[in-house]
DNA sequence: CAGGATTCTCAGCCACCTCTCAGGCCGGGT
DNA sequence: ACCCGGCCTGAGAGGTGGCTGAGAATCCTG
């Protein structure tokens, strides 16, 4: 589990990276408020220790623009002060949890673990046309209720299919969008079609995925 | 053993605190249904006594919250002997045992130990995945009743996994949250599927941990 | 420092995936 | 009907990704 601690004072924050290896994460520190909020951006953390006291940007504000940037990692606060309002305060930043200096080490890490347990709020997002439905987190197709088996290639252009669903997408753009070039032989996107077709295609009812001659093809979606 | 107590009178708190540390308690203290409900999803406890009448939330939404998130810590409730609510009522909400003020502390001890050895109704803080259980806290996996021996690396590697159950997460991934690099050669992480699996896959039985080819990795959970 | 556990590297192997090719099919225009 | 161009598809070659056994390097522990 990869936790970013951001703490200015540098020997609370060498022990807390020394504790927390011990307990088994990847630890990363930032020693300010800018640093904080640039690494907690640009790597994917687990979970947050966050100081209030900070300088250049407050660990309130660096909580509230990651938050307003839809970023949902979980964050403890940690303040040396005391008192419900600083607390309360943190809270609706949207700090998942809050603890006030001196802390004790067994229960910071108690907490950690229990925002891990809970989980970041994630949201699902499921891609939809007709009956098939597309996962692309789970990686996971299903038409009807039966789970569909398709390879990296064929689960690319269903998703680009999927996405683009009652639109004709000609083979060139299919080329540029799933396979990368433009000057291939077109065939091949011919063949994929095939693949899916036999995958995703009942027998008995109208095809899915229709071809429109001279233009390319369209994935028929419930709506029309 | 660790105890919250949430209570809003003072004197009654502080009185609580001192019986149940000269029992040999740890106890932590919340003076409203608001706090408790805090302290109670981020600390440990191992039981808890809970007041009925509380500023904010009241005891019985304190406990219906909890319950509602999977939250099986042992309750013991207390109300005040001409109390609105009855005691069906408070353990229809989920709490285990329920005493009407006043009481002796006698009971109000050995009712708590009556609790902490019949133990909670279940243990949530362990991940779970299909017939996979993994506790962060004691460092302990098992697969059914049978417990698994996991080195460090592979146990941090099954709970990242098994923290995204369900979802498709890519070598790379991997590295970065269990490995703490990125540019490491993706292979180590093929040969510690191969440990884990052979550790936790039963012969005869589907998978759990599937490859996704060129795309990671997924291990299956049954909804929890 | 010895012995064992753990982590990691490497190379060979295998299965699957990708793409090409050629022949056949189908629709539309004349 | 006939032809032509676009599309479909079965077969198969080649490439790539992933698995694994062996063993080296490293860490831990007494």
């Amino acid at each position: 589990m990869r936790v970013l601690v951001v703490e200015d004072e540098r020997r609370m924050a060498a022990a807390l990276r020394r504790g927390l290896q011990a307990e088994g994460f990847v630890v990363d520190l930032a020693h300010d408020g800018e640093d904080g909020l640039h690494q907690a951006r640009h790597g994917e953390y687990d979970v947050m220790v966050l100081d209030i006291m900070l300088p250049r940007i407050s660990g309130y504000n660096v909580c509230k623009q990651l938050r307003a940037e839809e970023n949902w990692v979980p964050i403890l606060m940690l303040s040396a002060k005391d008192g419900e309002y600083d607390m309360a305060d943190g809270l609706d930043l949207g700090a998942d949890d809050y603890l006030t200096k001196p802390f004790s080490y067994v229960v910071l890490v108690a907490r950690l673990r229990a925002l891990l347990r809970r989980g970041a709020h994630r949201r699902p997002s499921v891609l939809r046309a007709g009956d098939l439905a597309l996962d692309p987190a789970r990686r996971r197709v299903t038409r009807g209720e039966t789970p569909v088996e398709l390879t990296p290639r064929e689960f690319a252009l269903l998703e680009f299919l999927i996405r683009h669903h009652d639109e004709v997408v000609s083979k060139t753009e299919i080329l540029e969008h799933v396979w990368d070039t433009f000057d291939t032989d077109p065939n091949v996107v011919e063949v994929y079609v095939g693949y899916l077709r036999r995958k995703i295609d009942v027998p008995f009812s109208r095809n899915a995925l229709q071809t429109v001659r001279g233009a390319g093809y369209r994935l028929a979606g419930d709506g029309g």
